[in-house]
DNA sequence: TTGACATATGAACAATCGTTCATATGTTTG
DNA sequence: CAAACATATGAACGATTGTTCATATGTCAA
């Protein structure tokens, strides 16, 4: 692993830190997740995902905007096998997929209360 | 708290799922964390500066980019209070601010490696 | 089959983002 | 003082984002 950088004052420190660097995948993946979660209407369906299981029209209302708006924001979320669906009839229910998500946001919870 | 919403399937979910919803402060306070991991060079700067304290162009060389993106990039996650720094002579030292991110970034690492 | 309903999707748009480049600031050394 | 160096910042640019609106798909009930 070649570091071709002209200037750097603290060589030893910059090789140390770059052992701790995932590899690119690896990385990708881990800032899709963070860049999900960084939408407030996203958030809000994954906390409430987080609690229960709801439908679209739901989750519109949990976040007070369209349900168009929010099939996007599932679409993505799908994408990234955040979460997962069922359908039942016209309706189609949504929950969480990803237990690293779902461990990720409760403690997210748990540090706002401090 | 109102839910002036016409399309409701699944009433007492969504007031349950409503009530684990941060207010709007505390939602966008968490989505700029979120939002400053979501891009590959702060995660970077973020995972490295969580192993040891680093200076600008140690960064730039951890991230493979320029001096002054490191340096616009840092100004983001200081204005967040996620990095903090000291000035020796010529050279600014970083280094993580906020306990909560240290965790966070810890334990992703850990999720990675499964 | 037809209409109503729940959800999904494509196009388009303004808004935001991250970089680059040029330049400014602050510090040390000669 | 001036020159060199480390970092910061402003403007500008293309790229990406999240929404809206219109329309499509899939399902049920009459």
């Amino acid at each position: 692993m070649d570091v071709c950088q002209e200037k750097i004052l603290h060589y030893e420190s910059v090789q140390k830190a770059l052992n701790y660097i995932p590899d690119m995948d690896a990385l990708h993946s881990i800032t899709g997740i963070f860049k999900a979660l960084s939408d407030p209407n996203r958030l809000k369906i994954v906390i409430a995902l987080a609690k229960c299981e709801l439908c679209v029209c739901d989750l519109a209302a949990v976040c007070g905007s369209s349900d168009s708006a929010v099939s996007h924001q599932l679409r993505i979320l799908r994408n990234l096998k955040i979460v997962r669906y069922r359908r039942e009839g016209k309706v189609v229910y949504y929950r969480l997929d990803d237990h690293h998500v779902s461990t990720l946001i409760n403690q997210t919870l748990e540090h706002v209360k401090e």
